[in-house]
Formats: C-alpha cells, sequence, structure tokens
RNA sequence: GCAUGCGUAGCUCAGCUGGAUAGAGCAUCGGUCUUCGAAACCGAGGGUCGUUGGUUCGAAUCCAACCGCGUGCGCCA
C-alpha cells in the first residue's frame, strides 16, 4: 500500500541528519562503490544499544567478503565532523551492529529547533495533491458502523496530509441516483407523505420495502416454477409478482422523470437529499469530521459523464460486447469488469470509471484514496486496473497518478458476527454514537464526584462536553488504532474503561499537562533545554519523531501508526513524569526546561490528537 | 471451483519495505498516593510467531506448498 511521499529534510530531525552522515562515512571509508550502500539507520532495538542503530556492516561486509565488524569499524572511522558533534564515541557490538547515542545537546537542540508553531512538521508539499473518497453515505439510508470507519478513517488520512500541505480533496461519493433512489423516490410520492416532514426513519424504511419488493419476487418466482411447487403458490407469488412489477414500473417512470428533469420529481428528490444529508452532517460534527455539502461528489453528479466514459472504452477497443453487456478484459484473470448492462443502462463499475477520471484529470490529484470496505477489493482492483488501461491516470504534466484503495474491515459484535442491536437489527451508527457519548459523561461524572478531582465542581455542561469529547475519542481512537484493514470486535468496555490504549488515556495525558502548566502559570518559554535522566531523554527522543510519525502514516495511508505514536508518547510523558519532578524540589533551569518539554509534550498530543479530529480537553 | 485477505501470549492486538533475547494493553500476581492529576507508574509470570520446506551471514517479516478462518466472484450498489 506504500506509495510515493516525497520527504523534505527537516532541521531538526536527526535520523536524517545520521543517515547521511553515514552515507558521507561509507564513501569515504569504502569509495564511491559504497554510494549507493544503504546505511540502514534504525531505531536501536533496545536502549542499551543506544538510540539508533546501523546495520549496514553485515550486508556489505558479506559482498566484499571481509569481517563486518572491521568493515563497520573502517566506516566508523571516516565518519564526518557533523556525524562526531552530534553522536557519543560510536560502538561496534555483536556481529557488526554500530551503536549510535547522541549526545544530549545535540537532542536539546533538535528539540529547541522543533520548538515552533509547525512542531517540526513540514508543510513544503503545496504542490501536491491528493483526492480521498471518504464516507460514502447512501441517499435514504441511515448511516451504519462502516460508514463510521469510511468517514473517520477518510478522514483521518485527509488532515494527515493536510498536515503535510497537500491540497485535499474530499470526496463523499454519494450513493444519490440510479434505480434504488427512484425506487425508494417512488414509494414515497405513491405514499402521498408530506415530503417535508418525512424523517429519515421514514426513508428507510421505504427504502428498504422497495429493494425487498424488487427481489423478492422474481427470485421467489423463478425459484418456485424451478421447484414446482403447487399452482396456488404459483398464482400467490404471481400476484405479488404483479404487485412489485407495478411498483418496479413507476420505479422505472420516475427514474426516466428525474433523468429528465421533470421540476417535480426533481424537487422531492431533492428534498431526499436534505433529509439524508442534514443527519449525516450532524454526525459528521459528532464526529469532528470535516465533510459539508462542497464535498458532495456523487452518483448524479457524474450522470453526464457515463455515457461518454463508456463510449471511450468502446472507441478504444478495451471493452467488448459479451451477452448484449458491455465489459472490459483483463489478461491476467477470468473475471471481466461490466461497465453495461445488457439493457444500455450504466452501473456502479461506471460511475467509478468516471469519477476516477474527475479525480485525476479535473482536480489534477496525483493520488486518489479510496476508503472503503475491505470486501470492495476486487471491484477497484478492476476498476484502477481498467482506469490504467484506458490511460485516465496521465496527468496534465504526463506524470502518473496513484488509485488506492484502503480497505477497511469490519466491525463485528461480541459473537464475532457483523454488528447487530439485541433484536438483530442493523446498529444504526446515531445509537452506537449515543452510547458512547452517554458512556463517557458517565465516567466523567463519575469522577468529578471526587472532591479533590480536578473537575470537580463543574458544570453540569462542562461535564457533559467533557464526557462527550471523551466518549468519542474512545470509538474513534479503538477504531483507527488497529490496522484497518483488520475486522475488530465492537466492545464499548474496553473502549471506555480508560485503560492502556486507548483514546481517554491520550487525553489524560495532555489534561495532565494541561493541569502541571496551570499550576505552574509558565511554559518554560525560551528558557534552555536541558536532557538528563533516562525518562527525560526517552520522551525528547518521542517529541522528534513526530514529523516522522506523520510521514509515516500518511504514505501508508495507516492512521493506527500515529495512534502507536500517540500511545508512545503518553505513555514516555506518564514516566517521565512519575520520576521527574517538574514543580518541586529542584532547581529553577531544572523546572524552567522540564516545563518547556511538558509544553512541547502537551502541543503535540494535541496536534496529533487533532489529526484524528479527537478533542483534548484541558481538564477530564 | 477460482480469486483474495488473515492466522503472533488465556483475550484484544503491535511489529511485516529482513537484523541483536518477538513487544503492548486487558486479565492474573506483587509493589508505588500525608508532596506536581493513581484515568497513572514500577515489577513478575505467560510464546513451537498456523504447519512444513526454501532463499539468506541473519526470517514473525521474503518465496512455495499445505491446514484453518473470513471475504469476493458479469447485468445489485
Amino acid at each position: 500500500m506504500s506509495h510515493n511521499a516525497a520527504r523534505t529534510p527537516r532541521t531538526n530531525d536527526l535520523a536524517h541528519r545520521i543517515e547521511a552522515g553515514f552515507r558521507d562515512a561509507l564513501i569515504a571509508a569504502m569509495g564511491d562503490s559504497a554510494s549507493s550502500t544503504d546505511p540502514s539507520i534504525k531505531v536501536a532495538a533496545n536502549p542499551k544499544f543506544g538510540d539508533f542503530q546501523a546495520n549496514f556492516a553485515m550486508g556489505l561486509a558479506k559482498t566484499l567478503g571481509k569481517n563486518p565488524r572491521e568493515v563497520a569499524q573502517q566506516v566508523v572511522d571516516h565518519a564526518p565532523q557533523f556525524l562526531r558533534d552530534i553522536c557519543e564515541p560510536f560502538e561496534i557490538a555483536g556481529p557488526g551492529f554500530v551503536n549510535i547515542r547522541l549526545r544530549p545537546d545535540a537532542i536539546a537542540a533538535a528539540l529547541t529547533a522543533m520548538d515552533h508553531p509547525s512542531l517540526g512538521v513540514s508543510d513544503a508539499h503545496r504542490t501536491h495533491s491528493v483526492a480521498v473518497d471518504l464516507c460514502g453515505v447512501n441517499v435514504a439510508k441511515q448511516m451504519h458502523v462502516g460508514h463510521l470507519r469510511a468517514t473517520i478513517i477518510g478522514d483521518t488520512i485527509a488532515r494527515l496530509y493536510e498536515r503535510l500541505g497537500w491540497k485535499v480533496f474530499r470526496q463523499n461519493h454519494l450513493g444519490d441516483w440510479g434505480l434504488p433512489i427512484a425506487m425508494t423516490l417512488a414509494a414515497v410520492r405513491r405514499a402521498k407523505t408530506d415530503i417535508n416532514r418525512v424523517t429519515l426513519d421514514d426513508l428507510n424504511t421505504a427504502y428498504r420495502n422497495a429493494q425487498m419488493q424488487g427481489r423478492d419476487d422474481e427470485a421467489g418466482l423463478t425459484a418456485a416454477r424451478a421447484t414446482g411447487v403447487g399452482p396456488h403458490r404459483i398464482a400467490e407469488l404471481e400476484a405479488q409478482h404483479e404487485g412489485a412489477s407495478a411498483a418496479l414500473r413507476d420505479a422505472h417512470d420516475t427514474l426516466r422523470r428525474l433523468q429528465s428533469g421533470d421540476p417535480a420529481v426533481v424537487a422531492d428528490w431533492q428534498k431526499l437529499i436534505d433529509v439524508t444529508m442534514r443527519e449525516v452532517y450532524e454526525t459528521a460534527h459528532v464526529l469532528g469530521v470535516d465533510l459539508k455539502p462542497e464535498h458532495n461528489r456523487g452518483e448524479s453528479f457524474f450522470r453526464d459523464r457515463l455515457s461518454p466514459a463508456v463510449e471511450e472504452f468502446v472507441q478504444a477497443n478495451l471493452a467488448v460486447r459479451d451477452d448484449g453487456a458491455l465489459v472490459v478484459r483483463f489478461a491476467d484473470r477470468e473475471r471481466p469488469l461490466l461497465i453495461q448492462k445488457s439493457d444500455g443502462t450504466s452501473l456502479y463499475a461506471t460511475t467509478d470509471l468516471a469519477a476516477a477520471r474527475y479525480r485525476v484529470q479535473d482536480l489534477g490529484a496525483e493520488l486518489v484514496v479510496y476508503c472503503v470496505d475491505a470486501r470492495q477489493r476486487d471491484h477497484f482492483r478492476d476498476v484502477f486496473d481498467a482506469v490504467r488501461l484506458i490511460g485516465w491516470t496521465t496527468r496534465a504534466d504526463n506524470s502518473q497518478a496513484s488509485l488506492v484503495h484502503v480497505p477497511f474491515g469490519a466491525v463485528l459484535g461480541a459473537d464475532k458476527r457483523p454488528l447487530k442491536t439485541r433484536s438483530g437489527e442493523n446498529f444504526t451508527l446515531k445509537a452506537l454514537l449515543d452510547e458512547a457519548v452517554a458512556r463517557g459523561r458517565h465516567e466523567v461524572r463519575s469522577r468529578a464526584a471526587v472532591p479533590d478531582a480536578p473537575t470537580s465542581g463543574m458544570s453540569s455542561a462542562e461535564l457533559d462536553a467533557i464526557g462527550e469529547a471523551v466518549g468519542i475519542a474512545a470509538i474513534k481512537y479503538a477504531d483507527l488504532s488497529s490496522d484497518v484493514g483488520r475486522d475488530y470486535v465492537f466492545d464499548l468496555d474496553r473502549m471506555v474503561s480508560f485503560e492502556g490504549d486507548t483514546g481517554p488515556y491520550a487525553q489524560y495525558a495532555h489534561a495532565r499537562i494541561c493541569g502541571i502548566l496551570a499550576k505552574a502559570g509558565e511554559n518554560g518559554a525560551t528558557s534552555p533545554i536541558v536532557i538528563g535522566a533516562l525518562e527525560e531523554r526517552a520522551l525528547a527522543l518521542n517529541l522528534l519523531r513526530y514529523p516522522g510519525a506523520i510521514e509515516d502514516a500518511a504514505a501508508q495511508l495507516a492512521p493506527n501508526r500515529l495512534a502507536a505514536f500517540i500511545y508512545e508518547l503518553a505513555n514516555t510523558f506518564n514516566a517521565f513524569y512519575q520520576s521527574c519532578p517538574v514543580l518541586r524540589g529542584v532547581d529553577d533551569a531544572t523546572r524552567h526546561s522540564r516545563l518547556r518539554l511538558c509544553d512541547l509534550t502537551r502541543r503535540v498530543l494535541a496536534d496529533a490528537l487533532s489529526i484524528m479530529a479527537i478533542t483534548a480537553p484541558a481538564r477530564m
């Protein structure tokens, strides 16, 4: 899933400076032939091996037919001065590892350089742009847990790139066109319900009924005839089929009027969208997700681009008739991609082709990310290949855009089956969020009841706001902190337990720091940073990893890497705080230095959480 | 059947573009609150990294086969 990640040198990035130093050393020691040798700089596997380690010696020695430790020594002897300035003397260990320990003053200098509003994150990618397909709701349907994932994973990926300075196009690929919508629309119009008062629940019901009606009978009738049941049953089914056919004819008629722009139908259709989207935006707001009307690029947006798209495939001889339908075939697989039905109408693949083309050629995106359910893997593989075949990934400057599907797994219930309510219904996202908020509020209130708690005495409204932040953080962090490709079991108890690797744990570390800074009445401002204790060093090194963590998470399209960074930082902070007094029993210089460390940690935590759109309350 | 993804501690999962003794959290057991926020910290036990081969100086990581589970597979989206 990895792809281009233009990295820009950062002044505070010690790892890159070490790597550059070792590259120089390799060439100085072994000659130009070593210019392509990767110094292989890694974070040390174990603190006793230093802060970083260089692993180039074993492989290099093998090709040279020399002793790895001698090779390592030879390279280390040629280390340039700028490298020696930031490192303690190198040690050769084991089979030929080079252990690298940074000098405390170099760490302090790097931290000082990082203490800037950017927090060391380069936003020098302004010429790059990415389109992110997220959310993907269907008109007239309630959002469910699947949409939670498509929405927050997409939003986080979008924010990662925004943080790096990319131009980001959020694309909400609404299901707002075609027969399914027409069926719902037709049903609503037939029922003569006041379309101005209709709720999403009503629409949801109408949608489901229309869907079931459309499916049932055809399949049922065919099956009945095939299995030769009695004539009564056939007649019954035929009657049903008649009703369904009438509904279907009505739907087709409605679709035709919608497509031809019949004002009354179009107006009602727009109302369905309004009713649906009102709730979507509300949910997005609760989740902190940046999703607005301007991000809507639904199926209807592409309706006039479908025929031309199909036509181009035909012209290019990439689409062929098969059983009346048009299919695109691929050299390496049996499965074709169907782009036009035998009745001449388009289907979802057609829209995806048009959308991909729009994102690359109209928006100019060099990267298009699709945050869609893992079950669509094959579908996107086919669509992407078709788009490449016809050359729509070629951008204005002749470079090639990348299309990447970020497949996410299912949200499961305790029984390891897709999440359902007690009564077997699909869980609506709204219900899920309501429960999470209620749990968050309960936890916050029970702690505020303790007399000397920092939240003690806060107003009910304040506690509610904090509780909501905690509840939402709990489910968002749980979702984003594991590999998105995997299924996970939705267990609210675990998510809100606040122990271990959870959103509230990160929020707690942040609130703790806020408490310290408030008590101190200062933040260390420009005081010199001194790195002494082991825990200070560990905290500092983690802070310095922040820019790299963002770049890595973005390049890998893996929000869980950002989560891992957050957890690690909260963890090292708590350990630091445990053993390094900040406010008491230390001299002024240490106090100021540590306050500055605290403040930097607070800002990095808040910034990292903001990329997941998780709020970090000052008290909780 | 074909394709595709996944099998790591009792449970939930990191680590997977090859590097030193495989890491967390939960649970279990044991320590830290008269002093900066204990939603915290420190420590202990717990592993044939599905199996078998292969590549390599070195494999949880790469390759192959097999076993188990999930998902997908032309006129739904």
